[in-house]
DNA sequence: GCCGTTTTCGGCCCGACTGTTTTCAGTCG
């Protein structure tokens, strides 16, 4: 039977509520499926895993009614109800729902009126000249049409790393600020929340003449077509593909403007919920109290008027940050001013290591910690190749490099240095360095580097080799993803976690923008498991050390503290822990 | 269809913009 990722649960999911708004049914059933849809997509686990557990109803927005249907899919590989449904409206209407601008309805009257069948349909009918005939369509919304699908094809990716979205949005905020009326220009939306990866950019203006800056900003020179543009709100495509969004607020009222274009979307429901039961009502100018609008300059004065604490954005994801912040528990999270340390980084010495090596030489790295201000740094090359090279070759590489970094460490003033390798756990489990090589150094990073394709018994059980072995302290990525590229390996995390704990291993916040993993809600699980983590920078050239805010903000995401994070500690307490 | 320290019934965030309309529905964030 077809296994049911939650990727292809959440898109069954929003079918059902596409199709129920196409039916027309109750608004709120549509939007408990929706909600479904996207709670599946954050789900830190499997849904089949859970359910077979006993545990789906641990997952908000699944119901007894969606359970019972996710049961049966589980089962039955299908679900009767869902089918029913599906099979009442044309199913040419699905896969238009992909194309931007048309939702349920304008798709269910298109396929059913047209007799469309996909998007190849659509295009021609449009060509022809059918759609503007139809009632509710007309010229424009058949040009659109035309538009939308041509966008459709050259769209490359949905998600965009941080690293890609934050020059973009430097140069339209640098482009907005040049302005006389721009008293301040901010990104916001997940770009602001630091999510792994963005789908679009949001910007705020505050400008006491939101015209002036609308107007200004429609002549960006990266704009491929404008979407929308109204007196204080704009959305446009740019020429590399990107959508961005432009908003504009009075400076007396920009606090709530922040607050809300920062979202998530489910914090601001959640929020303003809240709000609700306190007789206010939230909106991005602010909150009304019995009719009457209070406006507010900053995102603290919003947040304790409604009688909670200020929540960073890095924690605006409602997963209980709101109940927190009401009654004054929110953690102090971690901040990059805490770091005293970077252990993961790759030198050019000549290991001749099984994958590739640095840019610079351990001494460009010591001097760069130097002046990041840490007060350790770990030189952790690549192991030798293990298949191009001998045990005896191996740990000769080893010595060899030893000794040069013992010499490193008597030379080097005002910071420690450790002698470390990111050593592979291999397909048979077993590690690429032997014990006699190990022994020398002053400990070791492990990570999975080949085989990802290997199934969840089979991933554990090798990083349980490594988590057991008293040789290796950290666990390198541990999730194994490349953000567009390669999806996480399955793994079963309560028993990992179980198992750092027990054997006091570390598992790492990769800081590297195309990994940023453990992911924020695997930190926050380990974290409950009293896991301790580190965030390392995985450098392959000293700029990339700077890479370091990006796995803080992975941290911050997962509710870290400093008391969580190892390279918090000062050098004198770190070299216990590690055991060096 | 989901949810609960004012509720197991009766609520469910709030607003902007567009196109096709003569006051609004659909879509989006």
């Amino acid at each position: 039977m077809k296994y049911f990722s939650n990727k292809d649960i959440a898109k069954l999911l929003r079918e059902i509520s596409a199709a129920y708004e196409a039916r027309g049914e109750n608004r709120f059933k549509i939007v408990a499926y929706d909600n479904a849809a996207t709670s599946v997509e954050h789900a830190t686990s499997e849904l089949k895993d859970l359910w077979e557990k006993g545990k789906l109803s641990t997952i908000p927005g699944l119901g007894k009614s969606i359970r019972g249907h996710l049961e049966e899919l589980f089962k039955t590989g299908k679900v009767k109800h869902f089918d029913s449904v599906k099979k009442s409206l044309p199913q040419g209407m699905f896969p238009l729902l992909d194309i931007g601008g048309l939702g349920p309805k304008s798709a269910y009257k298109l396929a059913s009126e047209l007799d469309i069948k996909n998007t190849g349909d659509l295009e021609k009918a449009a060509k022809e000249g059918k759609i503007r005939k139809l009632a509710g369509f007309g010229e424009k919304s058949e040009q659109e049409i035309l538009t939308a699908i041509s966008e459709l094809s050259l769209k490359t990716t949905d998600r965009y790393l941080l690293t890609e979205a934050f020059p973009v949005a430097e140069r339209v905020l640098n482009y907005l600020r040049s302005h006389k009326n721009c008293d301040r220009a901010e990104p916001l939306g997940s770009l602001r929340r630091m999510v792994a990866t963005v789908g679009d950019i949001d910007i705020a203006v505050a400008s006491e003449n939101p015209k002036a800056i609308i107007e200004h900003f429609k002549k960006f020179k990266e704009i491929s077509r404008i979407l929308d543009a109204g007196p204080r709100k704009s959305s446009v495509l740019l020429l590399n593909g990107m959508h961005l969004d432009l908003i504009v607020q009075k400076a007396r009222a920009f606090g709530a403007l922040l607050q809300h274009f920062t979202g998530s979307k489910n914090h601001n429901i959640r929020l303003r919920e809240y709000a609700l039961k306190k007789g206010m009502s939230v909106s991005d100018y602010g909150i009304k109290v019995k009719g009457k609008l209070k406006e507010f300059k900053t995102e603290e004065e919003f947040y304790n008027f409604l009688g909670m604490d200020y929540i960073i954005p890095e924690m605006r994801e409602d997963t209980g940050e709101v109940e927190a912040a009401v009654s004054g528990k929110l953690p102090e999270v971690i901040e990059i001013k805490d770091i005293k340390g970077d252990i993961h980084l790759h030198s050019s010495y000549r290991i001749e290591p099984s994958h590739d090596l640095g840019a610079n030489s351990f001494e460009e790295i010591i001097s760069e910690a130097k002046k990041l201000g840490y007060q350790y740094v770990g030189l952790s090359d690549h192991s030798p190749g293990f298949s191009t090279h001998t045990k005896t070759q191996i740990i000769d590489l080893i010595k060899k490099r030893s000794e040069n970094i013992e010499q490193l460490k008597t030379s080097s003033k005002n910071i420690k240095v450790l002698n470390l390798l990111e050593i592979d756990i291999l397909a048979n489990g077993e590690l690429s360095v032997p014990e006699e090589g190990l022994k020398i150094l002053d400990g070791a990073i492990a990570g999975i580097h080949s085989s990802h394709r290997h199934d969840k018994k089979m991933i554990t059980k090798r990083m349980m080799v490594a988590i057991n072995s008293p040789y290796v302290q950290v666990i390198s990525h541990p999730t194994g993803r490349l953000l567009n590229q390669r999806d996480s390996y399955e793994a079963d995390w309560p028993v990992i976690f179980k198992a750092c704990q027990r054997t006091a291993t570390i598992l790492e916040i990769n800081a590297f923008p195309n990994r940023l993993d453990l992911t924020d809600t695997l930190v926050r699980e380990a974290i409950k498991q009293g896991v301790k983590l580190i965030i390392n920078s995985d450098a392959h050239a000293i700029e990339q050390m700077d890479n370091m805010r990006f796995g803080i903000s992975v941290a911050r995401r997962g509710w870290a503290q400093r008391k969580d994070i190892a390279n918090t500690l000062p050098w004198v307490e770190f070299k216990k822990m590690f055991r060096v």
